[in-house]
DNA sequence: CAAGAGGCCTGTTAGC
DNA sequence: TGCTAACAGGCCTCTT
């Protein structure tokens, strides 16, 4: 793992854009960030005053996986050239809109973008490289190598296979209670589950998937069939409510490394559940346990999330 | 069709 | 102490 202080290129990294982070919570549990919605929105926002109107004089590939479609080839071809229009979000997915393509961007545990002088040195988990006519370059970086990068024509983008399944936005205006009682309603896996399917929101991940459960006082575990209109109805408005006040706050940082733009969340004080095993719940002093649902690590407290009715 | 398993990766940690 | 093996995690692909 990198660590923040490192004195030689401690100053390189405050002075480039790093919208990045590591999260570390106590002693006991300690947990890499794995940008949701509203740390993807953060980043946006950030990339957006740094790069947009700036033009992409080429790349390169230093770890050709990260690179879905098309070829590694095809895609340095392609994106040589264009302009960078506009960053936009859908779900978890970073959108560049250059001038004739859209550069699809999905961060999974780990990636992170850099804006870096070219004299910089390259760390080892640097695996894409895109260079501006701005005599800057974006780096993409990401220690797990699990993030994904596809290229598409603007008017593809809506059939993409990362886009075409995508659910509604976690927003009062995009997620509505009937839609999300007929997804529920008609499976039997756990909410928790349900939450982290794209397919159903798009945006959720592991951290405010518990945050949401706790809120609405469901308990992970609840197959989707047994929550009744009431729960759903709940559930819906903790899904918006800790979304939105997830993105206001610019999403989870516990650690993070400085940049000019202030990039970094602070969401991680409102956290009630997430990384808090053994400890003592806000609402009624239960212990805060961790289990396993669905093979994913999973925060709640007993008292307050009860497994039968509520 | 829905749902579960396997694969992608590597730093960290549990277990010997 | 030093080593290996298990694990985590989001999404896609394959299988059932």
């Amino acid at each position: 793992m990198e660590t923040a202080g490192t004195t030689q290129n401690n100053k390189d990294q405050e002075a480039g854009l790093f919208l990045a982070s590591f999260i570390e919570f106590n002693t006991k549990e300690r947990v890499e960030n794995m940008p949701e919605l509203p740390e993807v929105e953060n980043v946006r926002n950030g990339l957006k005053q740094l790069i947009v109107g700036k033009r992409i004089t080429g790349a390169r590939v230093l770890w050709p996986n990260i690179i879905k479609d098309p070829s590694v080839t095809e895609f340095k071809q392609r994106i040589e050239g264009q302009e960078i229009k506009d960053i936009r979000r859908r779900g978890k997915f970073l959108l560049f809109v250059l001038s004739r393509d859209v550069l699809i961007s999905h961060l999974r545990m780990e990636g992170k973008y850099r804006l870096e002088g070219p004299e910089v040195p390259l760390t080892k988990h640097t695996h894409v490289i895109f260079e501006l006519d701005s005599k800057e370059e974006l780096r993409y970086l990401d220690v797990r190598k699990f993030g994904k990068m596809s290229l598409v024509e603007k008017a593809d983008l809506d059939e993409h296979p990362s886009m075409r399944s995508l659910g509604p936005e976690p927003t009062d205006d995009t997620l509505e209670t009937i839609y999300l009682i007929k997804a529920l309603k008609k499976t039997e896996r756990p909410v928790k589950a349900c939450l982290l399917d794209q397919k159903i929101v798009a945006g959720i991940g592991n951290i405010y998937a518990d945050e949401i459960l706790y809120d609405a006082y469901i308990h992970p575990e609840r197959k989707g069939k047994e929550l009744n209109e009431d729960e759903i109805k709940r559930l819906r408005d903790s899904i918006i409510s800790i979304m939105n006040r997830a993105v206001e706050k610019g999403g989870t940082t516990i650690r993070t490394y400085a940049n000019a733009y202030g990039a970094e969340g602070s969401y991680q004080e409102c956290l009630a559940v997430y990384g808090r095993t053994e400890e003592v719940c806000p609402r009624c002093q239960h212990t805060i346990r961790k289990i396993k649902v669905g093979q994913r690590g999973t925060h709640y407290c007993p008292q307050c999330q009860k497994a039968g009715r509520e």
